[in-house]
DNA sequence: TTCCGGATTACCT
DNA sequence: GGTAATCCGGAAA
């Protein structure tokens, strides 16, 4: 059975690698409502010297947790309306993070379900297909229960959100561009796990 | 102090 | 395929 990941796992790798080495792991979220979690399929790298990363001109309030330590948890506000759960990289200080694009739901697949209706301002009750749940940044924040207040600045090693070793080790790994950006555009930081239909976008 | 646009999603045609 | 919804950090459009 997988176990938790430590610190150390998070501090050893280089944003890049760390980006790969996420895939396959399982991303867990433990509430009071119950436990939700999930295989990385997709997920991005943002550097400190890259000019559509967040940190890339200073520290504000708003990125403060990009520069913690390697496994902190840094979430944002997207559009004015959206969240999405970055994994924090690198030597502490330093201002890099891991974005999760998408998870394969494995568990709490009911609750996730019921998080992502309540969440979506529709007037008639949204249907989901499984691959709909958490198949893009936003989306999978929703589905977990992830909030700035309750996670921001938490960390991966000892907080209610964690991420577990690789329970999917055998694939095939695709290295592409990032979506949504209109800097650095060209750079292949974005990896997703080949053929897996729970990723945002082929 | 004001204004622009974003690591998005859902719903419309 | 196009667009509305909707907040805030950073540049000064």
């Amino acid at each position: 059975m997988n176990s938790l990941l430590p610190r150390s796992f998070y501090e050893q790798y280089d944003t890049i690698t760390l980006a790969q080495k996420l895939l396959g792991c399982d991303l867990i979220s433990q509430q009071s409502a119950g436990q939700t979690a999930g295989i990385i399929v997709e997920t991005e790298a943002y550097l400190t010297n890259d000019p559509a990363c967040h940190a890339y001109r200073k520290k504000t309030t708003r990125n403060a947790a990009m520069f913690g330590p390697a496994g902190t948890v840094y979430v944002y506000l997207i559009y004015g309306l959206y969240h999405c759960l970055n994994v924090v990289s690198a030597a502490e200080g330093l201002g890099e993070a891991v974005l999760i694009r998408a998870i394969e739901p494995t568990e709490g697949i009911e609750l996730m379900e019921q998080r992502r209706i309540n969440q979506t301002k529709s007037e008639k009750t949204p249907v989901f297909k499984p691959e709909q749940l958490c198949n893009g940044p936003a989306k999978l924040v929703q589905a977990l229960g992830i909030s700035l207040s309750d996670h921001n600045g938490t960390c991966l090693v000892s907080g209610s959100l964690s991420i577990n070793s690789a329970s999917l080790v055998d694939f095939e790994m695709v290295a592409t561009t990032r979506i949504g950006l209109t800097q650095g555009v060209d750079l292949p930081y974005r990896f997703y796990i080949k053929g897996n239909r729970f990723v945002s976008r082929k």
